[in-house]
RNA sequence: GGCUCGGUAGCUCAGCGGUAGAGCGGGGGACUCAUAAGCCCUAGGCCGUAGGUUCGAAUCCUACCCGAGUCACCA
């Protein structure tokens, strides 16, 4: 059952600032799943950076910049976060790239052409800084009642063009009706829904007053938001007839933070059927990490450097944590204890430590060499087991589905301490310790295989310390049968833990 | 305020109509291949509160309490 190409999305990045950790997590859930389906198939895995908007404008003047050499300057922050979690993307699109506006530009037209991209007139309050208006009834003593922002808001009455969404709420709440999984978690689905029950206005998709966007015919920039969502699809060269656009689009899973739901689950699908596309088969909204606890902000002083971060712990440590902490729906607690009990506990106590006791034993009772075993009962165990860890990434449980490779991880610590191999080789029976020890380095291989999308470097040094050559790939059905692991192979196996345990920072003011 | 989601063992959570589960922590034990790691045994929690439905509810319904999120152009 070879699976049709397999497209994955992140949001594109707002480049207000340095990335923090919650950028990390997203990438690289979107990695795992973009790294599994490579296995098996075809997959395409597209991120970027979103710098249009009155923000960045202002942070580049504020530079002393213009907008385009700032986000110059910007961008490689985010290449080197992506590069440091070993997150492998297929394509990273900045809306700047001629590519991406021109192709919004095209876009805009289509949809003027259709009907509903239409002029009119827009009235009412709005605040530079978040390039937003604000009705009457939400300001807050005549200024934004964003608490972040409170600036004085100014009346505006321009000639602004606006997209036909309201056109749109019928087929919306039909669809959500047909498709009760194609945003998640349900939570998200529910908010959706009330949102589209409570009606729909239309769009306004373009503001007069700026000049750091996508250029309308007229003057003034797209609404970035619009420009933004564009993404997905311009990097597919959607408007050039692009083979990759015949190929991923729809997109399989696109993530998103929960804060942007409404962006995704209500105007992308409409303006995707405006064009007469379909829309993405499912929209999936992690939670928001928290540190501690507490919402992780520049004021509180409390966001998480993850290139720091990176550095203390290792990209596959972060990458393990972060998808086996908590449920990935869920807001999620970060803090540096947490992180080191999984890492000393599942990561070096279970998982390092049981590669390490495995290759020594081959070592030392057979010369590294793998053995050939007369004896396949130990594995019918774990026919499933590569489907069940399959079944959990297509539902993004990425929690289950390590939970469910650590099984594997309990089962071959646990028949080393069954079977004993030290009394074996004392005894001298030869023939059910080479059974033991092929068990053991079958084992490893399979967990190279599974770990592959979570932990690829980690997966990688079991792959080479088996002595196999590259990296473990194929797809899941063909690799995943116990005793494909040809005896005679020559181990390499390494000194180095693979995950050393790590102490308690100690507090400085002790 | 409306709506949504949570409130289960010390901690993090699973279970979601049929006699309460996992991991971690804690306690005990046997071993030695290994990163003082691994393995085995153990923990007796009014399943937020009060009602209701049912032969039977953590699991369905109602109200309430607590926490979080969200409420139209705000990553």
């Amino acid at each position: 059952m070879s699976e049709r190409a397999f497209y994955v999305t992140t949001p594109i990045y707002y480049i207000s600032g340095n990335p923090h950790l919650g950028h990390a997590y997203t990438s690289i859930a979107a990695d795992v799943l973009a790294r599994y389906h490579r296995t098996q198939g075809d997959a395409f895995f597209l991120t970027g950076t979103d710098e249009h908007g009155g923000k960045v404008a202002a942070a580049a003047a504020a530079a002393g910049l213009h907008p385009a050499a700032w986000t110059d300057t910007l961008v490689p922050k985010w290449q080197a976060l992506l590069a440091r979690y070993d997150v492998q993307y297929d394509d990273f699109i900045r809306t700047t790239e001629p590519r991406h506006v021109e192709a919004c530009v095209e876009v805009f037209e289509r949809l003027k052409a259709s009907g509903d991209v239409y002029l009119g007139t827009y009235e009412g309050w709005y605040c530079t800084n978040d390039e937003t208006f604000w009705l009457e009834s939400k300001l807050l003593d005549g200024r934004c009642p964003n608490p972040e922002c409170r600036r004085q808001v100014q009346w505006l009455s321009e000639d602004d063009w606006f997209f036909a969404l309201s056109k749109y709420r019928d087929r919306l709440l039909a669809y959500y009706r047909d498709h009760p999984r194609w945003v998640r978690p349900e939570r998200a689905y529910n908010e959706m829904m009330a949102t589209l029950e409570g009606g729909l206005d239309d769009l306004c998709i373009s503001r007069l007053g700026l000049e750091w966007g996508v250029p309308l015919p007229g003057g003034g920039v797209m609404y970035v938001w619009l420009d933004a969502l564009l993404n997905y699809i311009t990097a597919l060269d959607y408007t050039r007839g692009g083979v990759r656009f015949e190929r991923y689009w729809p997109a399989n899973v696109q993530l998103i933070g929960k804060e942007i739901a409404r962006f995704h689950t209500i105007i992308w699908p409409a303006v995707l059927w405006a064009l007469g596309l379909p829309a993405p088969e499912l929209v999936f909204a992690h939670g928001w990490m928290t540190f501690e606890g507490e919402k992780m902000s520049k004021s509180l002083g409390n966001v998480v450097d993850p290139f720091a971060a990176a550095q203390r712990f290792g990209a596959d440590t972060l990458r393990y944590f972060l998808l086996r902490e908590a449920p990935f729906g869920s807001d999620f607690s970060f803090s540096e204890e947490k992180m080191r009990v999984r890492r000393n506990g599942d990561l070096g106590n279970d998982l390092g430590n049981l590669v390490k006791r495995s290759l020594a034993m081959l070592v030392r009772y057979r010369d590294g060499v793998v053995p050939a075993s007369s004896e396949q009962s130990f594995g019918a165990r774990f026919d499933g087991l590569g489907a069940r860890v399959a079944t959990a990434l297509d539902a993004l449980d990425f929690r289950a589905a390590l939970e469910t490779i650590w099984e594997l991880v309990a089962a071959l610590n646990r028949t080393i301490d069954e079977r004993k191999p030290w009394e074996l080789f004392k005894r001298g029976d030869g023939e059910t310790l080479d059974a033991a020890l092929y068990d053991l380095c079958e084992g490893l291989r399979w967990l190279a295989h599974l770990l592959t999308p979570f932990m690829p470097g980690t997966a990688t040094m079991i792959w080479q310390q088996l002595g196999l050559g590259g990296t473990a790939r194929g797809p899941w059905r063909d690799e995943l049968v116990w005793g494909r692991l040809a005896s005679g192979t020559r181990t390499n196996p390494s000194d180095a833990p693979l995950f050393p345990r790590m102490d308690a920072v100690v507090s400085a003011t002790a």
